[in-house]
DNA sequence: ATAACACTTCAAGTATACTTGAAGTCAAGC
DNA sequence: GCTTGACTTCAAGTATACTTGAAGTGTTAT
């Protein structure tokens, strides 16, 4: 266990696949806790800063925006007093989520189609044979 | 059946939830085929529009940019050039969504985890209890 | 006939999330 | 000692995707 490893600019830039521009521009947003620094101003991360990316590419990936996610870290700072807004927050984004997961999987299953569909149309092409029609590959409806 | 079915431009904002500026826009961007007017100049739409704006929100939702969209329904036009063009692009973005898909459930984990740690701080507020740690709600590793 | 409503065009404006560029500081290597 | 490289600040610029506003046209309701 190493109790206090630090970071760099740079290491935390290639774990994240995030450039240096973005994390500062995070910090200034008010994103990152504070960020130490050394004597020359080089930022120094922490382990609290990882967990704290995380956290922001789980909430930007899903569907928040930048200044709501501030607005979460913000009830954060005072738990007691924001607990509920917390609560909600966080149960009503999981909702979305849950929203977003099934539409993500009808849209890949439209994708899929395309894949079908297209493959069909290169085959008729080479066999100069009629045309496929898309709906014809469409998933069985269950009526 | 309804052959030829047609649709105002309120009809389908309707439909899609965009608003009609949206469909406009969209026009001009040359996402959609061309659009027939009354005699007296508003737009009528039908089936091939439907069809052509779901095409748009799958691969919009998915992460297409409108650009993107548009080089698709490009190369769409002329089948027969494009088709291996056509199924690299569709190939490739089933993989994109797919790994979305899991990156979207991974996230999901993440926000269910926050609903039960805040949930247990809130718990132990009422209780004059100690504190949960977040890591505790972590689902468990299959290592 | 007059008002309300729904549409039209076209140019300009906006929101979000970065990204870039200029100018400067510092430590290490040749 | 001088260059290279990695960092720093700060202001300004950019990309994407719309959105808004002004001015006009034509059908519908009172």
């Amino acid at each position: 266990m190493e109790p206090y490893k630090r970071y760099t600019i740079k290491e935390i830039s290639d774990m994240f696949s995030l450039p240096s521009s973005t994390l500062r521009y995070y910090e200034e947003q008010e994103l990152l806790p504070p960020v130490a620094r050394t004597k020359q101003g080089q930022r120094i991360y922490s382990q609290e800063h990882l967990d704290r990316l995380h956290a922001i590419e789980c909430f930007k990936n899903t569907g928040l925006s930048l200044s709501k996610i501030r607005g979460f870290f913000e009830y954060e700072k005072d738990m007691e007093t924001n607990i509920d807004n917390l609560i909600e927050i966080v149960t009503q984004h999981e909702q979305s989520v849950t929203v977003q997961l099934a539409e993500m999987e009808r849209n890949l299953a439209h994708i899929h189609q395309k894949v079908l569909y297209y493959n069909a149309i290169k085959e008729a092409y080479k066999k100069h044979a009629p045309f496929p029609c898309f709906h014809d590959f469409a998933p069985v409806s269950v009526t």
